[in-house]
DNA sequence: GAATGATATGTTATAATGTAACAAATTGTC
DNA sequence: GACAATTTGTTACATTATAACATATCATTC
């Protein structure tokens, strides 16, 4: 099996990394990543769980930004175009892109116990849901996977109570 | 192909038989279909596209009932439990299920021009879904998959000005 | 058929999420 | 440095959703 979110690593790198991985891509491409935006991405990354805007804000502010709401939607709305951030829609919240580079469209495992959202790249997925367009001439444009449910380490956790009795 | 929303059809026919089907399926369930819950699966099929929360309070209004937030939202949670209604997380509305009778997770295709929704039934979605699920040891709980993009009828519907330039 | 408990709805208030509109500041280019 | 384009600040508000508690309805038992 894979490493994953759900198991223990080093998420000091994978900050560090996924910053300077956005900041060459962004001048690649010509776009800016400014100081608001980048401290979206860093806070985003820094958190272990997908984080919500608000609590981003609260995050901006604190570090000094003077904020308000349409700062944080802008900064997400960059960061998602980029690629950079993929919005969970089941919970309103932003989750950083493990392969910005590589345009695409996010798949989720969400842990409904610890909460954290492991991305999954499942060539799979993305040939039958082709598939299934393609059936009803439907062109695609982006889509949403993401599957709720139990992660390994979850799963093996000792259960409380109830298994107590 | 097959018939789909996208293409003109008796709609009246879909709305009675839903009511129907939805009211047996009630009383083999032994839970309580109520005028409110009844109202709103009606509303919520009578549209002809996705269809959010606060539309739906203001046609209950019309039709009397004296209702407030709480009174949609819980029933449409009684409504997408029962399996009657799926709800839409991209876009916070909700459409009525075909398919009522066996338990399942909605796939949709979304149409952006013309805003309708069609619930497809992949089995290889599916398939493709918990085989990636069962390499990272998750446990399914249930998934949302939402296709957006441009329905075949869209499609071949003429442009509009940049094509007749 | 009244008493009781369970379920469902009414009601008020508010929380959480997201955007419109315009002003000010910053950046890149000539 | 002047200008246009982009980004951010700021205020106000729109949209979506829920908490908390009162009232009403339903089903069951006595």
């Amino acid at each position: 099996m894979q490493a994953t979110v759900f198991s223990p690593h080093d998420h000091t790198r994978c900050i560090s990394s996924a910053i300077n991985n956005a900041q060459s891509l962004c001048i690649d491409r010509g776009v800016r990543l400014t100081p608001v935006r980048q401290r979206v991405l860093e806070l985003v990354w820094r958190s272990h769980q997908p984080i919500g805007a608000y609590e981003l804000l609260a995050g901006l502010v604190k570090d000094g930004f003077n904020s308000a709401p349409p700062t944080v939607y802008r900064a997400l709305e960059f960061l998602c175009t980029q690629g950079l951030l993929h919005k969970l829609e089941g919970i309103n919240a932003y989750v950083g892109c493990c392969s910005p580079d590589t345009p695409h469209q996010g798949h989720f495992l969400l842990c409904k116990d610890c909460h954290q959202a492991q991305e999954l790249d499942s060539q799979y997925i993305s040939l039958a849901i082709k598939l299934s367009a393609d059936q009803h001439g439907f062109e695609i444009k982006r889509h949403t996977i993401e599957i709720v449910g139990t992660c390994q380490a979850c799963l093996d956790k000792p259960k409380n109570l109830e298994s107590k009795l």
